[in-house]
DNA sequence: GTACGCCTTCCACTCGGATGGAATGTCAAG
DNA sequence: CTTGACATTCCATCCGAGTGGAAGGCGTAC
């Protein structure tokens, strides 16, 4: 297949691919006597791990490593698992703070509902913000 | 407090405080004699919670947002309401999506700790990417 | 009084991750 | 045979979030 379907079965732009080629993320792929590349299933699975491994928060470098890794047939699993500890604490802490701070919004958003329903009221949602940076930031 | 000090507290460069300043993250400060920028406490906080909420995945621009009903000291208009519900329903989807990458990254490594653990391994973990891509993009 | 560290402004550059556009080539359908 | 969609290369630009460096000012310690 051509780089068009295969951006567009991944919903990538076709330049997206062109670029992780030229990062020497995806083997110089087998061009057509036209000079297109043509892809086959490999380099769709190849591309639908870099998107998921980037979705969880690896740099393409991190990628390029664990795949050139495979690429010689090594054993890149210790690296790989310190790389997903990473991630995984890392995971932790900030699904921790976004939870606090959805806490904060809501609190905030309820007071603004009310201020709104109410009379005679400037901007408690101000002096509310202050409290939330102090209990945010705590 | 001098720039100098105000950024060794928070454990950033001087140079990421002006760029704030000059984003219109935090106010301009007042100056000393010298020229100097002199800042107290309440810069402090603002810039500890600007660094939370960063790290927390709001962009600079989102955080002008929310410090700017701060400043403006408007009435809670639905226009600020929906500046909130939207950072509210976005970050109900971020954790959530990380919840899920959790989950993943946690079976992703018990695979891998058996596969290390076992013997005759090269990379099981590589195949096992495939998987989990499926299984995270599901 | 000069050395040294911190401060000022201004402009340019970095970095990761793409994207845009120009100029040109390929190919199937009308 | 031309039109249109898609492809190629190469170079430039964008975005967010800073960071570097030059040229000069301030302030305290020796």
């Amino acid at each position: 297949m051509r780089i068009g379907e295969l951006a567009a079965r991944l919903g990538v732009n076709p330049k997206t691919i062109r670029f992780y080629e030229a990062r020497g993320l995806i083997p110089d792929p087998v061009r057509l006597p036209s000079g297109y590349r043509d892809y086959g299933p490999e380099d769709e699975s190849r591309l639908a791990f870099i998107k998921t491994a980037q979705r969880l928060g690896l740099s393409l470098d991190e990628i390029g490593e664990i795949l050139a890794f495979k690429e010689r047939g090594e054993r890149p699993c210790s690296y790989v698992l310190s790389v997903l500890d990473a991630q995984l604490s890392d995971i932790d802490r900030r699904i921790g703070e976004l939870v606090r701070l959805r806490a904060e919004l809501v609190t905030l958003k309820d007071r603004a509902d009310q201020l709104l329903s109410g009379d005679a009221c400037y901007c408690g949602i101000v002096e509310h913000a202050g409290r939330m940076s102090q209990m945010i930031t705590r």
